[in-house]
DNA sequence: TTGACAGTTGACCGATCAGTCAAGTAAAGT
DNA sequence: ACTTTACTTGACTGATCGGTCAACTGTCAA
């Protein structure tokens, strides 16, 4: 009984499904009601405009997730842990949605806020919020890292910059190939970008040839 | 007098910019046919559907930039000024979109690609292929440089991968924020990712501080 | 001269789009 | 008991979507 109307959270929850899972075009407003269970006139009392649902609908899902964030990029966490965990965490992600939706789905901001024109001032303009506001835990650790000396170079803005364009270029290749190898072994790719030799292989002693799992 | 019926043409450019300079959604066939000066009955004489016109016009303009790729590509120029080259070629490429659609675009194949549910089978296959004969590119010169010593590594798929995602993340990052600065340095970010030095600083003695230009 | 045919045109189709609205329900506040 | 308020409903609008069609035009070949 705690809560008895969640009509809101249902069409947030549906819209971001689809949004997600589909596509910014394959969120209208029809097809977010009748996935909500919700007819189009309750939509409106709680929305005043679709660009409205889809910003607050991308917002909610971030809000959800950032306690997940705040734990793995927990100053408490060596900085290279920080982004061993972040790496982990975006592939299982990836792995969960590919199950549950049969496809590879990428990451919701960049495909929401490339799929626009920059007119649909809201929907972007949330989009690109969100990627700074996630920028900042990479800056954060970068910054972390090369204060203890576990990561070179000085710029830590640009570096996370560089680590954060090629994450969201490796989910959106795995988007589009519907294919999880690009978001597989993220860390090699970050660690490369920073100038750090690559992790050795994971598990201890995990048989002989390591490599050969690529096949 | 070359060409007296050049609607087809028409129609391939027009959809094209649209796809690019604003988006997927943008491109309806009527908005299409406007731009392009032509009817809709036109249209569908040439085309069979409008996934037929968005997927021959990604392929046709691919096509037009082929013989750039093929010259910056060369095997008789030496690998690292390649990747020198794509990287500013990719920079002024946006730098003149900038200046003609008014707005910051970037990859046209990301972004296309990355706005539709899988079930497009036409539109986002042939972004994945085109993104693949792309990548294919970058491939060979990465291979030619291990080769002669002046890229470290053996894995000249997988670095060409990463290297690939982190330029379509840049580019989408250019297009989302709206600028050109993800775009700037490209080759920075390629060279870090391929464990190479940065190049030194542009252009013989460029006055003190050149880091300056950030702000 | 007459077809044949590539290309063009504008009217038209049903489906779907985002968004509106008046009427209704039900619980809380007085 | 009465009103206010939050919420729900289903029918509705005009615009736009992708796509069709029969009729028309010009050109070139037989």
């Amino acid at each position: 009984m705690v809560k008895v109307n969640d009509t809101k959270e249902r069409l947030l929850d549906a819209a971001h499904q689809l949004l997600w899972d589909e596509s910014l075009a394959a969120a209208s407003v029809d097809a977010i009601c009748e996935k909500a269970g919700v007819k189009k006139g309750s939509f409106y009392h709680f929305f005043k405009s679709k660009e409205d649902l889809v910003a607050a609908a991308l917002e909610a899902k971030f809000q959800s997730v950032k306690p997940e964030l705040d734990r793995i990029f927990s100053s408490s966490v060596p900085p290279l842990d920080r982004l061993r965990k972040i790496c982990d965490f975006l592939h299982q992600m990836q792995r969960q949605k590919l199950e549950q939706a049969g496809r590879v789905v990428g990451c919701p901001y960049a495909s929401v806020g490339g799929s626009c024109s920059s007119e649909d001032g809201t929907i972007q303009g949330k989009t690109r919020d969100i990627m700074a506001t996630q920028l900042k835990y990479l800056e954060t650790a970068i910054r972390d890292g090369q204060a203890d000396g576990s990561i070179p170079g000085r710029d830590a803005r640009a570096a996370a910059e560089s680590v954060f364009d090629f994450i969201e270029g490796a989910m959106t290749a795995a988007r589009i190939r519907n294919d999880l190898k690009p978001v597989q072994n993220l860390d090699r790719g970050v660690f490369a970008m920073l100038g750090l030799p690559p992790d050795p292989l994971p598990g201890p002693a995990k048989a002989g040839a390591g490599a050969k799992a690529r096949a």
